[in-house]
DNA sequence: GCTCTACGCTGTACCGGTTAAGGGCGGTCG
DNA sequence: CGACCGCCCTTAACCGGTACAGCGTAGAGC
C-alpha cells in the first residue's frame, strides 16, 4: 500500500504562516478568527487536499460521527428472503446521510458475533447502537446502555424490567384485530392463524392480537408457528389444512409466509379467497403482483427505520427529539386474497 | 450522555504493577513476555473490563480494521426493488466477518455522497473501499486508488485507460450467448432483447452479448432500453410487442425486468413459453416462483461479493492473493418460461 | 501618554495507544 | 571471578488532532 503522504494540520498551519491550533478553529468553523487569516487558512487547506484524520480527532472528542445498526441474524437470513431488514436500512440510512453521520453495519446471528459487536461499541468505534428487531431476552442492548452507550431498537424489548431503552415499534395488535376483523366481516368463520417466531415481540403480539380478537367473537382458535419465511409459511398451511380441512380462513403473520402459504394453497386445489381467504402481515412490494394479489396489513417499515435513527441522534445530541418509545400505527390494505 | 469510565491501558498497567508498553505488547499477543507476567496483565484486563480505543490504535498503526462498501444508489433504489446489492452484501459480509473485519456500508447516489465517500476514506476510516457495480465512467475508484487506497469494483470499470483497479465481474457475453442460442435452439427466429442501462458495463455487455449471437445467426435485431427494474422492464415489453406483435421470444438482461415483461405479455394475452419464450438473467430466488418459472441465466452474485472482499483483504495485507481481474462462470437455468 | 480591556492568536498539555531504543539482571564462558 | 551476552522489561517519543491558558496588540478612556 502505497499511502500517499497525507497532509496534516502541521503542514497547513506552516504553510498558512499561522499555528495548529488557528487552523484547527478555522477547519471546525470557529467564529473568532479574523477574516484574512481565516482566507489563508482555507487556501492553504485546499491547496494541499487536506482532510482531518478522523483517528486523531476521535481519540480527543470522544466521538466518531458514526452510529452502527445491528441485525440480530446471519447474513445470510437477512439478505436472503428477507424484505424487512432492506427497508429498515434504507430507513436508517435516510436519516443518517441526512445528519452526516455514517451507517456502520453489523450483522450478529452467531453468540461469537455478539461479543464482537459489545467489544466494538466499548472501543468506541460509534457513537451509538441501533437494533433491528430481536430474538429473546437479548442481554446485549441493555449492557451497553449500562455502559453508556445510547441504544434504540425497533420492536418493543422483552424485558421492560431492565433500564428502558428507547424503541420504535408498531401496533401489532391493532393491526391484527383489523385484519381478524375484516375476514368476520366477510362471513369467515374457521379462522387459522400462521403465527411468526415466538421469541420475537412481533411473533408475540400478532398472535395475541388474533387470539383477543377470535375470543371476542366467540370463536375458536387454530394455530400453527412459523419463523417468518416463506417456507415455513408454506409448511405451516399444509399443517393447517391437515388438521381442519374446512377452514375458510388464515391470517398469516407475515407477508412471506403469506406468500408460501398462497403456494400450499394452491398445491392442495383451494381457491384464492373463495375457499380460502389469506391475510398477510408487512405489505411488501411483490405483495401487490402475487396471484392473487395479497390483502395485508401495512407496517411502515421505512418510517420505523427513519424514526429509529432520529431517536439516536436525539441521544447523541444529548437533547432527545423523539419520546423514548414511538408506536406506529398499521393500516389494513385490502386487495384480492381477501 | 454517561460514558462511564472505560479502563485505559494505563489503569490496566498500574493493576498488573508492569508498564504500559507491556500491557500493549500482551494485549497484541506479543511472544516475548514472560509468562507469569502475562498472565498477571491478562487477569488485569479481565478483572478491568479492558478494551483497547480504536481511535488510539488507528492513530499510531494507520488502520482502522474496516472497510467500505460503496453502493452507487440512492438507498431508496437499493433496497426497494432490487436483490442484487443485498446478495453482494450478504458475499462480501462473509469474508470480511472471517478476516474479522468491519463492514462499512455507504449509500453514494448523489453526487455530494461522492465527496462525503472520499473525505471518509481520506479521512482514514476505512482501510479500503470495494464499490458495487458503477454508473458511467465513475472517477472514484481511480481517484481514491491514486491516493494509495486500495480499492476494488465489482464489475469491469469502463474507463480502462487509468490506473487499472482491480475487479470482479462475471462473463456477460458468454452468459447471454448460452441463452440467445438456447431460444435459436427451441426454434425461435424473432428474438427481440430489453437491455439494461446503457451507463453500465453489465447494461453495455449483455446487450453486446445479443447482437453478436443473433448476427452469427444471421437474424435481426430488437432492442428495447430499461433500467434493470420491474417497472421498466413492464414498459419495455409492452413497447416491444406495440414494434413487432409477431415476436416469439426475449432475452431480457435482468430478472426483475424479465418478471416485468411476463406481466407484460400476460396483460396482452400471450402465452409463455407457447407464444413468446422469456430468458432472464440473475436467477434470484423469486424466479423460481414466477408463473411460469423463469428459465435465466445465473450469475454467482454471493460470490462476486466474497471474490471482492477476499481482494480487497489481499491488498490491505500487502499480499494480493487473488489476481487483479476475476471474471466469475455464468450458467444457464432452464426453467418453464423458455 | 498611560492603563485597562477585549479580542485573537500561539503555545502546549493531553487523548490512549504503539514501538524503538535503552537498561537491569541472571547466566555463561574464559 | 569478571566480562559479556541475551532476554525482558521500562522509558519515552510519537501519531494528529482539540482546547485551554496565556500573551501580545490595538483601541478606548481619562
Amino acid at each position: 500500500m502505497v499511502t500517499r503522504e497525507r497532509p496534516t494540520l502541521e503542514a497547513v498551519a506552516r504553510r498558512a504562516g499561522v499555528s495548529r491550533a488557528t487552523v484547527s478553529r478555522v477547519v471546525n468553523g470557529s467564529t473568532t478568527v479574523a477574516v484574512a487569516i481565516r482566507d489563508a487558512v482555507n487556501q492553504a487547506v485546499e491547496e494541499l487536499g487536506y482532510v482531518p484524520n478522523q483517528a486523531a480527532r476521535s481519540l480527543v472528542t470522544q466521538r466518531t460521527e458514526s452510529i452502527a445498526l445491528i441485525l440480530p441474524e446471519t447474513a445470510n437470513r437477512v439478505f436472503s428472503d428477507d424484505l424487512f431488514f432492506p427497508a429498515v436500512i434504507r430507513g436508517v440510512s435516510m436519516e443518517l446521510d441526512a445528519a452526516d453521520k455514517q451507517l456502520v453495519l453489523m450483522m450478529a446471528g452467531s453468540a461469537a458475533s455478539h461479543d464482537r459487536v459489545e467489544r466494538y461499541a466499548m472501543a468506541g468505534h460509534v457513537d451509538g447502537v441501533m437494533f433491528a428487531s430481536m430474538h429473546g431476552a437479548d442481554p446485549l442492548p441493555g449492557a451497553l446502555a449500562r455502559l453508556g452507550i445510547p441504544v434504540v431498537c425497533s420492536g418493543r424489548p422483552m424485558t421492560p424490567a431492565e433500564l428502558p431503552v428507547p424503541y420504535v415499534d408498531v401496533d401489532h395488535v391493532g393491526g391484527v384485530g383489523k385484519a381478524v376483523r375484516h375476514l368476520l366481516g366477510t362471513g369467515r368463520r374457521r379462522i387459522a392463524t400462521i403465527a411468526g417466531p415466538q421469541d420475537m415481540i412481533a411473533g408475540i403480539d400478532r398472535l395475541t392480537g388474533y387470539q383477543d380478537t377470535l375470543r371476542e367473537a366467540g370463536l375458536p382458535e387454530h394455530v400453527a408457528v412459523g419463523d417468518f419465511t416463506r417456507e415455513s409459511g408454506l409448511r405451516a398451511m399444509r399443517q393447517l389444512l391437515a388438521d381442519d380441512p374446512g377452514l375458510d380462513a388464515v391470517f398469516v403473520a407475515s407477508d412471506m409466509m403469506a406468500h408460501g402459504a398462497l403456494q400450499a394453497l394452491k398445491d392442495a386445489g383451494r381457491r384464492v379467497p373463495e375457499d380460502v381467504a389469506v391475510v398477510g402481515f408487512d405489505d411488501f412490494e411483490i405483495s401487490r403482483l402475487s396471484d392473487p394479489p395479497l390483502t395485508t396489513v401495512r407496517q411502515p417499515i421505512v418510517d420505523m427505520g427513519r424514526t429509529m435513527a432520529r431517536q439516536m441522534l436525539g441521544l447523541v445530541n444529548e437533547r432527545p427529539s423523539e419520546p423514548d418509545a414511538v408506536v406506529l400505527p398499521t393500516e389494513l390494505v385490502v386487495r384480492a386474497s381477501a
